[in-house]
DNA sequence: TGACACTCGGTGTGATAACACCTATATTCA
DNA sequence: TGAATATAGGTGTTATCACACCGAGTGTCA
């Protein structure tokens, strides 16, 4: 059995609200899943943040995004994109061209290393996710999809 | 009607699975459950890490709690303790005190002032927890804890 | 009792994130 | 046209995180 929230959190008072035990269960999941996923990322030296602007920009090709819009997409916010993909450039992962109609735009696309290292990616991550969710059924994601989708409408 | 997670990153592709799918999603709604959650600190002067240890010591009195017992209660990973603690007391929401029993632990506790601020947030920290949640019925929200503690197994 | 391993908190250092501000380009509209 | 405004990306600086390592204190057992 699942230890709840309370028990793995040792904590003596009950929560004080659904809301706030709900709240916190999305959080402590979040983290647990990332972490995971960063362990399985550290050795290919990407961050989750870098793998998800991979994925984004992957999903994006063949015309790229600049940079406010790939912001937008991101999972998680991310302020200082300019220097994440500094990183990722020097990295070898994307590249970037400042566009000729509106020069204030920079396109951002994923190179073919970028792509060769999501495609040896593939099969660990998705190993990944079938141990951490393998034990919900699909009847069972789909339901914690649609609530964490109207959730997301309050927030 | 609540965006779906595809429409909300505006992707093309649908997700390769269920459980990916899933995943994403956790992550998404950690994220901007989050960032209210940090808007509203944010005047207070307090991050959610350091919310999260306040809350921890209040329920923690009035023993106290030792640095890692401290960082294994958290809800995200913190392996920096020390000086998350060290600016916590700087600011004069906790004390230290080395233990005279075993000279290695050092017992941090939630001052009065650290007390007061919690205090404070309480009702706005459930007035926000009711606008991002309220959407869902009590059966809803018992439906979504359990269901991620049970995708807590795995991870 | 004394060498050893273990646990605790702390520290040095580099990487990353966060915030405010800046410059260049494009657009709007009198 | 040209000043005002908006939008794009970039930069300077500080705070925070993350990792590896350290020394002090404790327990163990020959």
């Amino acid at each position: 059995m699942s230890p709840t929230l309370k028990e793995d959190l040792r904590q003596r008072k009950a929560f004080t609200s659904l809301q706030q035990e709900a709240f916190l269960n999305v959080l402590r999941t979040s983290s647990r899943l990332t972490d995971s996923l960063e362990d399985l990322l550290r050795p290919y030296g990407l961050s989750s943040t870098q793998f998800n602007v991979l994925r984004i920009l992957r999903g994006s090709e063949p015309d790229g995004l600049c940079r406010n819009e790939l912001r937008d997409r991101m999972l998680t916010r991310m302020p200082d994109m300019t220097r994440l993909l500094d990183r990722m450039e020097d990295a070898g992962l994307v590249t970037r061209s400042r566009e000729q109609e509106d020069r204030r735009m920079v396109l951002t696309r994923i190179t073919v290393a970028g792509q060769a290292l999501l495609q040896e990616l593939e099969r660990p991550v998705v190993e990944l996710h079938r141990k951490q969710l393998g034990r919900l059924s699909d009847e069972q994601l789909r339901s914690l999809i649609d609530l964490l989708t109207l959730a997301r409408e309050g927030a």
